[in-house]
DNA sequence: TAGTTATGAATGAACG
DNA sequence: CGTTCATTCATAACTA
């Protein structure tokens, strides 16, 4: 197993806290703000120069390049502010059964995009049901429209479908792209030890999945 | 120091905690040994990547070839297939992190719009870290500039209801932050308090993200 | 518990 | 410029 050994002493720096489970109890480790802050910097940087390396690299080694190398958009992490407390537990947000009920309704309504007032009392009123923000309503119009329209799209495009599949969603109305994710391989959270560019930036891609932008809160 | 040694492979779970208040469900997340050492070790590998890429840099330094490399962004031209069937794989131009970081450098120094003139000399110089155009760079920062404006945070409980509150996300930004001297990142070996909340745990891959809203209320 | 699908969110580009 | 669209990424929810 790999094992890292840390002259620091950051072990003690964290707080021994007694669970109970269910099944026993456990002890677990609990961070206050500004470890995990420490840490999330810590990991940007990384990433940061992880990313400007592989750039680099790849403008000095030619470029037989791959196509599709989504490498990815690495974004530092904008490092939140304030000694405050954020830790936020969300990933993001789903909106309860109810919330979509009316969503939906509202979506039938077809009243187009919400204006800024309309998203304003939306939310509102959805927030009777459930934890939500405005962004949450604009986004779900956004993608609801988006998504009913291209499913038309796709509808019309499957008129025929039988033996080959590599054929299936064709231009129709986009002779857009084929997905040329060549490089879109699976986490690698492993080890680390490669000899070429191609491996660099397969690795980087699970280093820097994220690319959150942020920065404006 | 830091070293690290392996065989195997991390796994990272880290234990969700569920906690019902009122008006949702939250995550909180708790660590065992097992995952704080499994944080570590990710950080570890990173570390390592760090390592690995700056040699391998350092014996690639030797042709400069700056033709831009990047890849994945650029417009394939349409490719003929066998039957001289067009497919056109454009792609919408991605930044890479360099890029970003000097856009954002620049962005920061707040001169506003860019003239055109100052555009042309943006994108030359963003030319040197992969594929760019002038339009990228433009539409950049129209779009950098007007998310921006946001402001956001009226989020959603606008009155809400027992005891249950609406987590904001009301971090403000800070105009400034972001490491942005990365080449000197603070040692591997320094203390690093552990983990972020939720996000990293899904990011593993991590980058600690940063939560962002680019719509303004 | 791994693979798939549905969908929230991020963002480059385009529109009026 | 402010908004909106289109596309893609990441992940919650689902399924085998």
């Amino acid at each position: 197993m790999m094992r890292i050994e840390w002259d620091g002493q950051q072990e003690n720096q964290l707080q021994n806290q007694r669970e109970e489970n269910g099944n026993g109890v456990m002890y677990v480790k609990v961070m206050t703000d500004e470890q995990l802050e420490t840490l999330r910097k810590q990991i940007a940087v990384y990433a940061s120069i992880c990313e400007q390396l592989v750039d680099m690299h790849k403008n000095l080694t030619a470029h037989q390049d791959l196509t599709g190398g989504r490498l990815g958009n690495l974004y530092c992490d904008p490092l939140m502010t304030s000694g405050g407390h954020k830790i936020s537990a969300r990933q993001r947000w789903t909106p309860t059964a109810v919330q979509l009920q009316i969503l939906e309704r509202i979506f039938e309504e077809g009243t187009g995009t919400p204006s800024k007032q309309k998203i304003k009392e939306i939310t509102t009123e959805l927030s009777q049901h459930g934890q939500i923000s405005e962004t949450n309503v604009y986004n779900w119009f956004q993608n609801r429209r988006a998504r009913s329209k291209r499913k038309q799209v796709v509808v019309a495009a499957t008129s025929n479908k039988n033996g080959a599949e590599s054929e299936v969603e064709t231009e129709v109305e986009s002779p857009k792209t084929k997905p040329e994710n060549l490089l879109l391989l699976p986490q690698a959270q492993q080890a680390v030890c490669f000899q070429n560019p191609a491996e660099i930036t397969s690795q980087l891609h699970f280093l820097g999945g994220g690319y959150h932008h942020a920065w404006q809160g």
